[in-house]
DNA sequence: CTGAAAGCGCTTACAG
DNA sequence: CTGAAAGCGCTTACAG
């Protein structure tokens, strides 16, 4: 059917052997063969069979991508395309194609994961979200798959990972909050499973402390990742007090947030969102928010992943991507 | 290193061949021996390589999704997240992989597309979008190549695809305003060059003649699909009229709609987005919106082609999706 | 500088 | 009911 190895090599009279050699460039064949070689592919319009190779080469230039599947919305947050165009930009840039996986739900993670090792289909996985105990990291170690995580994990030292120093940049939220004057300040995160969640919430309480404010527990919330939730959760907490200002560990959830807040009369209590979506900027008020780079952490990600596979030396186990926090009419 | 058929089948003292049998469930192999080479994979954990093995079924059991590049802002729209979790959900079932790509801009993508095919890593391809004279369904067509575009093609005898009735629905909606009195009605779209956008722009000139408005060409906009040229277009719109409703082709751009309505006080001005995404039940005032059933788009899609490769008998070249108008107080 | 041969890990037609 | 052999399309150590 399609032209093979063999067919460019009668074509231009040598042998399959030569005909590969030519592909990878060689130095040992002539360039009157290279030459003659090359032209017989353009003119059968050549190209390798990438099945066959990775047979042989025992590495598919592949990385598998597993998406999240426990919560249904979770997807939905626009962190997750930006991760995936910075992974699939730097992965195009070095030959890699993406091989994306979602799992069904929590357990069905190690299940995916353990199809996707054994199929020998990829030579490496990024994992996009960190939770304590991580199974799947835990069960990739095991099985000493080459592996990348989004998130920081357990053990720091010996995994990959690419993450923003998030214990700082909620830290500088909260302790300017606090230079402006607000004391009483509200905290309503994701999941308490996620370590994202539980980053941002020390560097909540950690601004506290350096600033001699006692942390209150009833102005701290961890629901789910999602607008309503959120809205919920600030409802509750207006019941128990007027806050001066409220944080939290998501776009999403700043929006559900800043709906409550309005339909109490409170949209200028002060509010900050994380991550930096789009439609943040276009909120009445604007929602300051703090930007994670999140296609940058996905192009660290590809490129750890990359150096790792290909054994280069690298000098580090992990990047910290940059953050900046983006003021707007939500926080003046 | 890993283990192989071959490490199976001296381990149950039978044949490659026997092993690859009892893989595949063959009926002329004993119970006896079945339950024995089943005992054998099971205790040194095989898992099939499936490189190898599609290396000889010339089948890789994987689909190639190939995502916009065009306009950077384009994938941030969750229809192509909710359309993937579709497509993954159903492949997932069949046992089939995603691969996805993305292009970096128009020419780039029969490039990519050029690759994917060549390199026989996957079965079939899944396009998300259509435009007029699309090249990369001209290249796929040419190359006899199995794909499943998402979206109305030109020849829809001999292409398979899936869409809404995108004509009809937006038809519908305008039909509905203006048996509620609206007659000044404006159209905002995304680019023209997609058929989508054409085809809802369609559905709006219907619903006007059918019931004796005549169109107004200073009442329809086709820009980007952002919240911010919608924005700009909108206040264009009011600089020239003041209309009794406006429809738009994406919740994205109903937002920039709603922004700039807000900001001449005439929020109360009726405003339809379209893809019921999560947020546009939470703005002030909601907005009514068209469920498009975008993972049911992606399932389907996945469903047509998948069929297709496996040459099952398919009695249709494509799937009409069915939509749903969401009345919310925008409209009320 | 080039070729013949072996091998990657499967599947399947052929033979018994 | 089972096995030996050939083949999928590459790459590379070995030989010359």
């Amino acid at each position: 059917m399609s032209v093979t190895i063999k067919d460019v090599a009668s074509r231009a009279n040598v042998s399959p052997s030569t005909v590969s050699r030519v592909i990878s460039d060689n130095s040992r064949i002539s360039d009157a063969t290279k030459k003659r070689v090359r032209a017989a592919m353009a003119e059968l319009n050549y190209q390798p069979n990438l099945i066959a190779r990775s047979l042989t080469n025992k590495s598919t230039k592949t990385l598998g991508l597993l998406l999240p599947g426990s919560q249904e919305d979770l997807l939905l947050n626009p962190f997750f395309v930006q991760a995936m165009r910075g992974i699939s930009s730097y992965a195009k840039g070095k030959g890699y194609y993406i091989l994306f996986t979602h799992a069904d739900n929590d357990e069905d993670e190690v299940e995916v994961l353990t199809n996707l090792v054994g199929s020998q289909w990829v030579d490496g996985i990024i994992l996009t979200t960190v939770k304590d105990n991580d199974k799947s990291i835990a069960f990739l170690k095991e099985k000493k798959h080459p592996f990348v995580v989004i998130g920081k994990p357990d053990d720091e030292e010996h995994t990959y990972w690419v993450d923003n120093d998030n214990v700082k940049a909620m830290f500088q939220v909260v302790d300017l909050l606090i230079k402006k004057g607000k004391k009483n300040i509200g905290f309503i995160g994701g999941a308490h499973e996620f370590k994202v969640t539980k980053h941002r919430l020390l560097g909540y309480l950690k601004a506290l402390k350096v600033n001699n404010i006692k942390a209150d527990l009833n102005l701290i919330y961890e629901k789910d990742y999602t607008e309503n939730a959120a809205y919920e959760a600030t409802k509750e907490l207006l019941e128990y007090c007027v806050p001066d200002a409220i944080v939290t560990t998501d776009d999403l959830i700043a929006f559900g947030a800043q709906r409550a807040l309005i339909e109490n009369n409170m949209g200028n209590i002060s509010l900050v969102g994380f991550n930096n979506t789009v439609l943040s900027m276009y909120k009445i008020p604007s929602i300051s928010s703090v930007d994670i780079n999140a296609e940058k952490l996905g192009m660290f990600a590809a490129k750890l992943l990359i150096n790792h596979i290909e054994k280069q030396k690298v000098d580090t186990t992990n990047y910290i991507i940059d953050t900046k926090f983006i003021e707007r009419d939500s926080t003046k």
